[in-house]
DNA sequence: CGCCCATAATTGACAGTTCAACCAATCCGG
DNA sequence: CCGGATTGGTTGAACTGTCAATTATGGGCG
């Protein structure tokens, strides 16, 4: 991934009076940081989502979904809790359960107490297909990130990621 | 992000005759890790792109492409090529250029001497968008990344990613 | 109570991506 | 040279995601 088009960062910082303030450009070691990152964040992503499609038939969102409907009390969630752990907004979730729903991996049924709710429920087939599908998950994971680094390093990522985290 | 889906994980070490090795499951420290980083993967990706998409009316991959063709020699680049930069399918690739094309920020140009070969050329139109929009892009991949880490951080991030995608 | 607003979720239309089929130019073995 | 194999690129259909509009329920206030 590139930040800086090469042609207007040689042209130099802005004379002082522009409305924008002149652009901060990345360092030579910013620069050597940010373009093998940008690079993982496009990568990586479609490396797992390659991996589970193969394999699974299924994106990483759709395994993020039956995974926290499986980490949750009696494999039930409202459909607004599970978008916001799958990270993705409620109407892609809506039309994902759809699917999910239509392979029989998912049902869905209303809250009694409060008609606006509804909650997805992750049914035994639902539960058996992740079962099969994780260790695979696990061992790309595992391949791709875990066991390329060493403890420390682990622990960096880690580290680093929870600090971006918060900025977002 | 899940990798592990707890009732699973809770059953322990499956007996050693499987006919598929027992799932090296993540340990904490592993998960402790894995899941922020696994989280980042989503949202930042997604924090860039909302950004461009607002302030520019582009994606993160259209971009790519316009800073790519930037960085090249008389601007210019095969499709190929272009696609292998910006890390997108040569498919991809023909349908953006089409409608960058009809932006009037990139015009194509089959090769002379070898007629396989199709050139996207970067306008002057286009390098003008591209020099309007990259001081955004830029403070946004500051504020999100660059400035919240320390000199040391940033190192461990480049070398933490370089590990990763020569895995890749 | 009755009205209005906020929230949860669904839906449908549209834009973008992927996949497979296709075309076109070159390379290369006979 | 000729004909198949290869390579670069495009295209269209099917699918997925996004956005805005819509439905439905519940809470609060006069």
């Amino acid at each position: 991934m590139v930040v800086v088009p090469a042609s207007a960062a040689a042209r130099g910082p802005e004379p002082p009076d522009e409305p924008a303030a002149e652009p901060r450009w990345l360092s030579t070691e910013e620069r050597a940081a940010w373009m093998p990152f940008a690079a993982l964040l496009f990568r990586l992503p479609a490396a797992l989502d390659a991996q589970l499609q193969r394999d699974a038939g299924i994106s990483h969102f759709e395994y993020m979904v039956l995974a926290s409907l499986s980490e949750a009390g009696d494999r039930t969630l409202r459909m607004s809790d599970l978008a916001a752990m799958a990270s993705g907004s409620l109407s892609r979730l809506s039309h994902v359960v759809s699917r999910l729903e239509a392979r029989g991996w998912v049902r869905r049924e209303p809250c009694p107490s409060d008609g606006r709710y509804t909650y997805a429920i992750l049914t035994d087939a639902g539960f058996r297909k992740l079962a099969a599908i994780a260790p695979g998950h696990v061992e790309a994971v595992r391949a791709l990130v875990i066991d390329a680094l060493n403890a420390r390093q682990l622990r960096q990522l880690g580290d680093i990621s929870e600090i971006i985290n918060g900025r977002l």
